[in-house]
DNA sequence: GTGAAAGCGCTAACAG
DNA sequence: CTGTTAGCGCTTTCAC
């Protein structure tokens, strides 16, 4: 097979010179139209395209993007990814997904082989801890920290979910049906997002007078996994009559966990989920939920990302999406 | 801010050649211990990282793998894509993810891009038609076509799903279960995958001496609003009293618009999907499916890019994975 | 054990 | 309007 296709190829090939190629492909004004329309045909036809990593190599920027999640098996973050990847599509970005698993180690990875393609910005999750100074990988990155947010030693945008009000909304929802043993299973408060919702928990609790028992709160590092078993020994003991989700993963897990067990909700236990994929609509005949607005927050991450790769540059914000509690049978 | 990292400002740094400063950096033998100490600690404390780019230009291979996928928000192709992520993790391997939405206009666009940076590998569910010749984009690449697939004029690896004996066995479930009037919904017979489907349904029907009505049987590019819409029509007219899928998301939508209706499945419809997201098991108490080995499929396909990018190069294989019918309550 | 040169594909900055 | 040169970061080849 020939060799790639580049511009001193294609000006040997038409006896000129690579500079006229390169001009002619760049619509450079300087050259006549007919040198143009003979290089384009060529190019055309060769099938040639620019090389990313000239161009890169130049300080034109690679137009690649990272993204990090903990996971895709989640609408939620599948959607966000779907919605950011097709906004990527628009404004011609390479977008670039790892799975960090919430794991430090694989973040650093990740962040490591951003910078070796020279990625101009990056839209992650942050895992849990970040070891030391370990965050120099985000320096030479625009960085936009999305759902979590950890300090880091220079600017860097938040995407954020105001969920605190929701989850009022769905405490006082439940605790006007009568409930008292509330439960709840959330993320590890050394996510600022776990803080943050477990923080509204109590808040809310206290609020209307009920003490928040430790027996029945579950936090830890958020998962499927941690979902299940965090619902299952809330069955246990000094029983939850309700339960507040604070986490996708979590909630996928707690609701698969009380449909194994065939619980009746709200009847042997109220159950307000977290994020709405498409199904919590049709299972047990609606499942309440915090819902989060995925596409609002998608469309403003891509919006963020053009601003950075624009170079505009300064631009760092901190934008915090309302989430809401949508009542449906389960609670 | 300080300039980029390179193995020259190491050099300058040190006082030494850029030479050097590369051979320590990659374990070359001669170096002495001392040097290549100070090195590997200089580039450390300045975080210095390899530029992928001047790599891809000396020709030594990104390692960059494209996946081209309709939509991620699918629990099939997010799970596919989940596992392969986490695959190319471990091999050092940079995903870059494009969402064709099953346009080949997007599709091409997508192949471009992956051109430019010298993708070394694509795994892609190819979309419908894709013009004249256009396939060139697909030279310099290694090509797995995932699900369907399309003639190509150079060797190409393909991963395949094999659900003829799922939809047979799906079929005779039903006629057996006493329908006659049994609706298929499924992908356009230009893909591969559509045909395949539509064949195994009309081969298993006149197997059972069945006739398959044209007005119970509806084709077009796959999608979940395709789905939502052909559900709803078969239930019109000569109403079908049983449908099988032929698509993900077309299960997705047809199944929706089975809930939207408030349909009892089987009472009102016996209903059999396409693939089996998690929530499949929950919803009315079980949706009978089709059932793929989604993680094996990504493994696989994991595998194939291994073997394609360390470059042992010629194994171009086709694969194909079995389905099954997963008989639950809806059907 | 170390270094200098060359070249990968591209464009800015100068010649002509 | 067109061409030459230089240099982005790196490694291979060939000196020393």
């Amino acid at each position: 097979m020939s060799d790639r296709v580049t511009i001193k190829s294609i000006a040997r090939d038409l006896g000129i010179s690579h500079m006229t190629v390169s001009r002619a492909l760049s619509n450079h004004p300087n050259v006549s139209e007919e040198t143009r329309r003979a290089v384009l045909a060529r190019a055309e036809e060769l099938g040639y395209v620019r090389s990313a990593a000239a161009k890169a190599m130049r300080g034109d920027g690679t137009r690649i993007v990272g993204l990090l999640l903990p996971t895709l098996v989640n609408e939620f973050y599948a959607r966000f990814a779907d919605t950011l990847a097709a906004a990527c599509e628009e404004k011609a970005l390479h977008l670039i997904i790892h799975l960090t698993n919430d794991e430090p180690q694989k973040e650093r990875q990740a962040l490591l082989r951003l910078r070796e393609v020279q990625a101009g910005a990056v839209i992650m999750v942050p895992a849990p801890a970040a070891g030391e100074g370990e965050d120099r990988n985000l320096r030479s990155l625009r960085v936009v920290q999305f759902i979590r947010q950890r300090p880091l030693e220079f600017p860097a945008s938040a995407l954020l979910i105001g969920d605190g009000p929701a989850i009022e909304d769905a405490v006082n929802h439940l605790v006007a049906a009568g409930h008292s043993k509330i439960g709840y299973i959330g993320a590890d408060p050394v996510l600022s997002s776990g803080r943050g919702r477990l923080a509204a928990f109590t808040e809310a609790m206290e609020g209307k007078g009920k003490t928040v028992a430790a027996e029945l709160v579950r936090t830890a590092p958020p998962s499927f996994e941690m979902g299940c078993r965090s619902l299952v020994s809330l069955l246990e003991g000094k029983r939850a009559t309700a339960v507040v989700c604070g986490g996708f993963e979590i909630s996928s897990g707690a609701l698969e966990a009380c449909l194994r067990q065939g619980l009746d909700m709200p009847g042997d236990m109220a159950f307000v989920g977290y994020g709405d994929p498409a199904h919590y609509a049709w299972i047990n005949g609606g499942i309440s939920t915090i819902s989060l607005p995925v596409n609002a927050l998608a469309r403003e991450a891509a919006a963020i990302l053009d601003r950075s790769m624009t170079g505009d540059g300064e631009g760092v914000a901190t934008i915090t999406f309302p989430a809401a509690f949508l009542k449906r049978r389960s609670a």
